[in-house]
DNA sequence: CGGAGGTGCTATATCGATTAAGCACCGCGA
DNA sequence: TCGCGGTGCTTAATCGATATAGCACCTCCG
């Protein structure tokens, strides 16, 4: 068949993958140093050759083996977003998922993948997040929701590398993290309560007490009673999961605490806590204000919508990918520590009229 | 000082990592191959000195560089999760994350890291997974969400790579995928509302129709009409999101459609038509049923209730790791195509009583 | 006492990309 | 005519891990 003769070496788009610049190379005629030099535009290689390196890149399809060039230039290009509790339950919460939306915007720009890492019960003693950068895996890493002492990470920020939490950390000052202030929060919602629904006997249903953010929820919420010449709210200890805003409603309803306000750390709990409190007769907001806390997304959809404080936890990821490629690119942060404000959202829950959108 | 003169060597932990197997090798004594041969095992080397190689690993924390592994073994050990619409669409669904925990403990088990991928633009001609795969960044991925037609993706799975598709390809007989059957989801609601609640008039809010999702959930809804003797339900034709089920309603409303019972091809614009209906005064279930599809959380939170189709997303992911992972290994795959299958979730929106779950 | 067969480790090549150093060759000024 | 500085490429080394071949040395059997 004569028209076989003329048939390209091609198949490069359609076999199964493997071209190097060895094969590059050989098809132009130059060494696989020259198609290197080419590709990354060196003016050392010359123009006409240059663009014959191109076309016969791209005909072959040839693609830049990513464990070659990581390996020549120690570093991957990749950055890690660490989930260290279980999948369950920060997965579980769409937190996640606005973060990861925020991370992966921006680490498109920059052209660097995103691994996604839950840290699977320290494997052999050695962390998943630490696993991650010790073997190069990636070259940095975003931790989110991190206990408030958390040793591995302690010694992981210690050892240097490139490390952004998300959330506040006390233990570790001088670990670059983007956090919201939540006792900021915590004294917002608390107030909202108090001055605009005439809160008297405030409830607090917090977060788990070894989280930072739950702590300054809880700290937030004291400090606007405090401010407002009431009695110390009382506390529920929960763990940001919606059943343990049901068993909040139940010591309520049991112990009869009495709160005529409940300032819920997370809308999950809020709303356990407003179910199971319908179930029993108690109408919110004519018998009971309530306010939550995050806004993802939960809050909006409830009937009554639940009243909270707005975390712009997209935006989180953003700040936090773009602090930790300047940390990989060696520039020190302009600020180690980004609180992004957050802010109110007035729905029916607390006793504000439908519709209203108190911004304030 | 005295205390000194015995100080190890160590630092491993808190130095800046670069711990290599020239390193290992070089306190124990020994090579690096020999090292590397013990760490994996090897009988070749004494029970002895493998232990010491072992200790001093660990005192220096060492783990394996992965570029330098990936390299040799031509392999990265990754699998990869695309998504190739744009963060927003896919993103914003709560599908995403229930996927990506599916797929998550999966790979966890394998202990391969999952890399996160949405396709920016097609860069440069060459798609986001065809980079991921043919720079072997990862050596296999998962497509969520593809078009029904999607010219790349082809070529993609005809070049044989590793490769498992979310839901359903007509284009792609031969690919490998795990879905749902959506026509038979479609056809389930459909007939609940007619058989259970006595529909006459159907009105369906589709999906973008170059989805299969959406096809084939349209196609359940009309062989469930022909099947009951109706006539052809009306269509509007939707985008999956909120607004376009608000704008659904907005269509319903104005153009007098006259529907008693509306089937919605995803809770979301179940819950958008829904909101958007309650806003005019017409009651849901009293004066219209409605059923919508995924549940994926929304639906459940809602007042009323959203009865709807659940689709097992979670399991979808995983079972989809556990076919890539089966098909890296060579084995060729039991099922090319798994189908899981989906279950009539009955909540108050179809007029079912409040608290019944009709898992027919 | 010689060789066969282990045992335990070393030497070396390799994976693919990158770069510093090196080597031809050309033109041009002194 | 010599040599000096460019140009345009090639050579060779490197990154870290791994596998295969190979080399001592020991033991045991005939």
């Amino acid at each position: 068949m004569k028209q076989e003769v003329g048939t390209v070496v091609r198949s490069g788009s359609a076999s199964s993958g493997r071209v190097t610049l060895r094969d590059v190379a050989a098809v132009v005629g130059v060494t696989p140093a020259a198609v290197s030099m080419a590709l990354r535009g060196s003016s050392r290689i010359g123009k006409d050759t240059t663009e014959r390196i191109r076309v016969a890149a791209h005909e072959l399809g040839y693609v830049t083996n990513s464990a070659g060039r990581a390996l020549r230039e120690q570093r991957s290009g990749a950055i890690a977003l660490v989930v260290p509790n279980t999948s369950q339950h920060v997965f579980g919460h769409s937190y996640f998922m606005h973060l990861l939306v925020g991370v992966s915007e921006v680490s498109d720009t920059h052209a660097a993948p995103v691994i996604i890492s839950t840290n699977v019960e320290s494997e052999h003693g050695v962390n998943a997040y630490e696993r991650v950068l010790r073997s190069q895996l990636a070259d940095g890493a975003i931790v989110a929701s991190a206990a408030a002492h958390d040793r591995d990470l302690e010694g992981l920020v210690a050892s240097g590398l490139p490390v952004v939490l998300i959330g506040r950390s006390v233990s570790l000052p001088d670990a670059v993290w983007v956090g919201v202030d939540d006792v900021a929060g915590g004294e917002l919602a608390t107030r909202h309560l108090i001055e605009t629904h005439g809160a008297q006997r405030l409830v607090h249903v917090s977060g788990p007490l070894e989280h930072q953010s739950a702590l300054d929820r809880l700290e937030g919420c004291r400090r606007a009673a405090a401010a407002a010449g009431l009695p110390e709210p009382a506390v529920i200890t929960g763990d940001y999961g919606e059943e343990s805003g049901v068993g909040a409603a139940r010591q309520m309803l049991e112990q009869g605490l009495g709160g005529d306000a409940v300032f819920a750390a997370n809308d999950e709990m809020a709303y356990g806590l407003m179910t199971e409190l319908a179930r029993h007769g108690v109408r919110i907001p004519e018998d009971l204000q309530l306010v939550g806390f995050d806004d993802f997304g939960l809050a909006r959809v409830t009937t009554p919508g639940i009243s909270t404080i707005r975390v712009p936890a997209e935006e989180m990821g953003g700040r936090a990918a773009s602090e930790l490629f300047a940390l990989m690119a060696g520039h020190e942060p302009e600020a180690r520590h980004v609180v992004l404000p957050v802010e109110l959202v007035a729905r029916e829950s607390c006793g504000c009229p439908p519709g209203a959108a108190d911004h304030s």
